[in-house]
DNA sequence: GCGGCCTGCTGGTCAGACCAGCTCACTGAC
DNA sequence: GTCAGTGAGCTGGTCTGACCAGCAGGCCGC
């Protein structure tokens, strides 16, 4: 599975131990580790690098030791926690450009606003009208409040839209995209226009899904992105864009 | 940023710092951090401390320090490899179903055959091609070499989409549908008309790549999962499958 | 001028120590 | 018999100090 590089480092040995007992549901959620002294016996090994070990895997996710407790490490349910963090730092570190992410936000925008439309619940539909209210109050809070409270629509409809890794991927992606957009392209004063224009956007797309009417939902994201950041990536990445809006039936902006 | 519970632990005082020196570009790839020893006494901690701090940094893949290297732990340049591993703990750990994963694989190769027909270039078609001949081989040598050489395919054409959003996500995916299915749905001894069918379905969709045809590449990758797993999910699960197959304009396999 | 040795450093590991505080079992009162 | 109070025994967090193997670069002898 992993390269021929063996680490020879002890508290190797450790890590791949509970990890092969969590895959292999040896070990559930809720068990308890040994205490770092007794993996230490039981490895062979000095406490040092027990806890290093163990360092290893609370980073991974896979469990949790708190300060004191004699019960021992505690092994953890699954999350998408560490997944997130580790996408979002590659995100922010890897030299993403404006037209790699939004291409992949129009992707998975408009597949949660699919599967939102037929799965929403009225609990989600209350949630985004709650979201409605509190981007409207936004306006005049300052750009930095307003995508706060854009990033939360979103994320309601990747919530409903009831498919983890869609949520998980657009959620990185887009507070990616805004930490982007923060940084650049806000220098505009016609910001209160932006803003206005996202409020109406966000009204279709809440209509669209309270209609359960998927396809439009779904067109409308990829076409409100194309709108959006057409103008600010280069040529070639303006096309994909414009292939993904046409995918879904969507429509371009005239403006020849 | 993190949430308000403050980890008092003091190696994190360590992670943090190096995390935000090179989030903000102070430490680049291929600078070198300060020996275990220096870090101990910069941080005034010890260096027992400084060590879990690198077990973390080194698993998040921002560092790797080697045994006797005497300019000390290297930065290391972005890579997806960490989220990569972290997805894939959480997609095999976290109770996903068929469902779930394959209604995310729609999605992400149909985008992927989309943009990797717009952009790739011949040595992808020569890559494909030479994949294909691999399948046709596997088809003897059992379906667990058919599978590796199926995922192989679709990875080709991950890299040739060159969104690397869109190659991850898909690739993690892919991993996860084949591990389930070959653990459960491979008991039918039509196993050889399903790698037939394989084949079948790659040579179209090389040809839309070929071809430059985007939108079909995108549709044959949607139907023809659709066809595959339909079967295999709840009525639920399958109108999302037919609402995806919808959107781009793709019909669905006639069967009353 | 150049090659080989040697020192000083590195990371990897260990043993042993101290602290603060959570749990649980035991105790005693009701 | 039940329950609140308490203390002992652990736990994880941290530090100190030690030893090892091996890489780099400076030093020395040729």
């Amino acid at each position: 599975m992993t390269g021929g590089d063996a680490d020879p480092r002890v508290f190797q040995r450790v890590v791949d131990h509970v990890e092969r007992a969590i895959a292999g549901g040896e070990l559930a959620p809720g068990d308890r580790l040994p205490s770092e002294r007794e993996l230490g016996e039981r490895f062979a090994i000095a406490r040092t690098s027990v806890r290093e070990a163990l360092r290893v895997l609370e980073h991974a996710g896979l469990i949790r030791s708190r300060p004191r407790d004699p019960r021992g490490p505690l092994v953890l349910a699954p999350s998408p926690g560490p997944a997130r963090r580790s996408i979002a730092t590659f995100t922010s570190t890897g030299g993403f450009g404006l037209a790699e992410l939004v291409q992949f936000r129009m992707v998975a925008d408009a597949s949660a606003n699919l599967l939102a439309a037929r799965r929403r619940t009225p609990a989600d539909l209350v949630a985004l009208e709650r979201n409605t209210a509190r981007m409207r109050a936004a306006i005049d809070a300052g750009y930095v409040e307003f995508g706060l409270a854009d990033l939360e629509f979103h994320e309601i409809i990747a919530r409903a839209a009831g498919n983890r890794l869609v949520q998980l991927y657009g959620d990185v992606t887009r507070e990616a995209v805004l930490g982007l957009i923060q940084r650049t392209i806000l220098d505009a004063d016609d910001r209160h226009t932006l803003m206005l224009r996202s409020v109406r956007h966000h009204r279709a797309v809440f209509a669209a899904i309270a209609d359960r009417d998927g396809p439009l939902a779904s067109r409308l994201a990829r076409e409100t992105l194309y709108a959006y950041y057409a103008e600010h990536v280069g040529d070639d990445d303006r096309e994909i864009m414009a292939d993904l809006v046409r995918e879904v039936g969507g429509r371009l902006p005239d403006r020849p």
